[in-house]
DNA sequence: GTCCTTCCCTAACAAGTGTTTGGTAGGTTA
DNA sequence: TAACCTACCAAACACTTGTTAGGGAAGGAC
């Protein structure tokens, strides 16, 4: 007889997805290390070591909460960089996009900002620097061709522009809270307009 | 007979700063609560117990690596602000300010950066609660006196820009390394360039 | 009815946690 | 020489941590 058959292994049901929720809302809150499986299973209604029939450890939890939301992101990214835009346009479909992923994901990316540095040294979590990879490709592609076709100023070190949007984009989601005033697009809008043409008045 | 006096109440020796050096070094390298203080100590070259000679908690490290950070901080803001400078001599002069104290105080940012949101929540630290307030008001009034003077646009969301304007100053400690390329000084004016011009080509 | 699967509980485990206590080598002071 | 202080070590403490093993209630399948 083979070894016994494991929830985890089969397609996420609905009551894994639920957790899942939950334990990426408490450790986007306070902290994946600071998060014991104990609160997770207190915000879920049930006990510590029941969450041991749906994951096999609280480190897989971590990570098919990051798998999940770079899926999804990726999908998106994917999708607008196939689009065969120009740059500018690229750039701005690309930040409106990542606020639609804060706004969805906004749990998963607070922990991918506060943990993905330290967890990127362990070969489990390799996904997460093969992401940073392509993301900075497709970034820095981008601004490059922007600036080749002089839709982007020259004078400006390439790499930290990147940085500069990069970074300015997906802090956000430390403060953003859904269904706020300002919906993700409206963000995107403003986010975009400082970034392209900065917040000095023009003579 | 008065309770043995500890070194703690004492003003701090050279040594207590080299070890306050390294723990805030590996704070900012492990984050705060996966940093055991035994961690601490081998990178201090002695045992954990050893530390309690110095410090009477985990926790009052961590809180002397903030509070020591914040008030030299707030000497060079408050040198800025008192100055009299119009708003954006006064907003390139805090943009400034910030990357030497980054520069300075790599390690500690970091760590404010990672731990303060739950910090706060802490009657403990509720410096920082306040340090953050002072700094909210300080960068919006100089953002609103930019507007009211014509020199800032008066079409975007003044909360929105400060946040922008912060976070993309502070995030700069995630992967600043002090003795890189480009010194503070120009990583600041490539930052304000960006900031108060925009990235996009002027026609 | 009986069997089987799903989902959770009870109770414990070993390892790691921050912290304390008592001791001690080496230098300084009297 | 004797007393004392500084800075550390050695060994343990109580507690929390992630995780496991066995059991059992509920409900559908046969």
């Amino acid at each position: 007889m083979p070894t016994k058959k494991k929830p985890q292994v089969t397609a996420a049901p609905a009551r894994r997805r639920e957790l899942l929720e939950t334990a990426a809302e408490v450790f986007a809150e306070q902290g994946y290390n600071a998060t014991t499986v104990r609160k997770i299973a207190d915000h879920a209604g049930m006990l510590a070591g029941s969450l041991y029939y749906h994951f096999d450890s609280k480190e897989s939890m971590l990570e098919e909460i990051l798998r999940t939301f770079l899926d999804e992101l990726w999908d998106g990214y994917d999708t607008v960089l196939d689009a065969g835009l120009g740059p500018r346009e690229t750039l701005e479909a690309l930040v409106t996009e990542s606020f639609r992923e804060i706004d969805r994901h906004r749990a998963a990316v607070a922990i991918y900002q506060k943990e993905s540095k330290q967890l990127v040294a362990q070969e489990r979590f390799g996904f997460l620097a093969e992401s940073q990879r392509r993301f900075e490709k497709a970034w820095l592609a981008t601004l490059e061709r922007g600036v080749a076709a002089h839709v982007f100023r020259a004078d400006l070190d390439v790499r930290l522009t990147y940085r500069f949007v990069r970074d300015t984009v997906w802090v956000a989601a430390s403060w953003y809270r859904p269904g706020g005033q300002h919906s993700p697009e409206e963000i995107a809008r403003q986010y975009l307009s400082m970034v392209l043409d900065g917040i000095a008045v023009r003579e």
